[in-house]
DNA sequence: GAATCCATACTCATTAAATGAATATGGGTG
DNA sequence: CACCCATATTCATTTAATGAGTATGGATTC
């Protein structure tokens, strides 16, 4: 996934998700993505690509940039977030993944941000992807169900696949006693 | 994962895998993946992008094509997998993957070429994978035990991992049961 | 029997993302 | 006073992915 990706994923969507908590700028942003935040458990981001996402979430009309000056001499680029952005952000928090492989970073960045707006807000996130998971797993369920050649290859792929989704539907109702009151 | 990055995923290992079966050429290779062939679970490629990897692993120096007449009027450009090709694929075959993401594609691709060579090479490559995976397990089981704040995001996240990595050793278990004697 | 369409077979220009490396400078330290 | 480091950003390069294009012989249709 690369070139000709064009829509944004979970990257750019951490970056406005961080500027949903007041103005940024590059550089201060890929401290903290580097240090204290937790976020770096799910994305380990150079400070080009900081930069240079930023620049794209800019032309997408998402963040306004100004210059202003920071604690060095140079200039600094400080975005902030305007209502186009907001609502981007929003709706990318209330859209449950589409698929398993998206839950290991698009899934925790939508639950890191969760935490920080409350327990509404996360149980909201829970509830909504485990349906997504629910219905993920009976689709592959029935897949399994006429498909009865025990070494067939799909057959093996589908079973991976159901015991990933398991173990994701345990995790999330984990969470729902861990996080949740 | 894209630019910049130069060493062969496995999507060219596979091309390397088919090619190990005999002469292959682009248009074919892109039809067998996209029908019959049960990789299609695992990799979708479009037809430009096998032109484009043949290209690079004869770049490589792991195929031989040489132009040859097909069925059609324009000449077919066939290639044949060298010495440098068989041991890259070998070595590749018998490299546990190394993170738990690369599960779904890189070691099921293994796991179908290894279904091809019969029960020996693919208990290899179970017992080894499985061995990978349990010092994973490991180093989240330590992870987890050095951090006792259940609503810490870090934690979260090595929940779900840990998840994970529990249900692929599971996964790998049920695949001795179904595909080894 | 002419026109049209399809299968075979590959090539190429375009686009986007990731990254390393470069740039600039003021302030603190030995 | 020389040197290094933190701040702060820019840019050219590399690579992957893809859509679209090219060419033509044989089959199909009317």
């Amino acid at each position: 996934m690369s070139p000709r990706r064009q829509d944004p994923l979970s990257t750019e969507y951490i970056l406005l998700g961080l500027a949903a908590k007041g103005p940024v700028h590059g550089y201060d942003l890929h401290k903290q993505l580097g240090t204290l935040d937790g976020l770096s458990a799910i994305w380990r981001v150079k400070q080009s690509q900081v930069y240079a996402l930023l620049d794209k979430l800019e032309n997408m009309g998402y963040l306004h940039g100004e210059a202003v000056p920071g604690t060095a001499a140079v200039l600094r680029k400080q975005y902030h977030l305007n209502d186009a952005g907001q609502r981007a952000f929003d709706a990318w928090m209330n859209s449950p993944v589409q698929h398993p492989r998206q839950v290991r970073q698009e899934f925790l960045a939508r639950l890191y941000f969760a935490q920080q707006s409350g327990v509404q807000v996360t149980r909201q996130l829970i509830d909504a992807q485990y349906a997504a998971c629910q219905s993920w797993q009976k689709s592959i369920q029935d897949a399994l169900e006429h498909n009865d050649e025990p070494q067939n290859f799909q057959r093996v792929v589908d079973a991976y696949r159901l015991s990933q989704i398991n173990a994701i539907l345990d995790w999330l109702d984990q969470c729902r006693t861990t996080l949740l009151p």
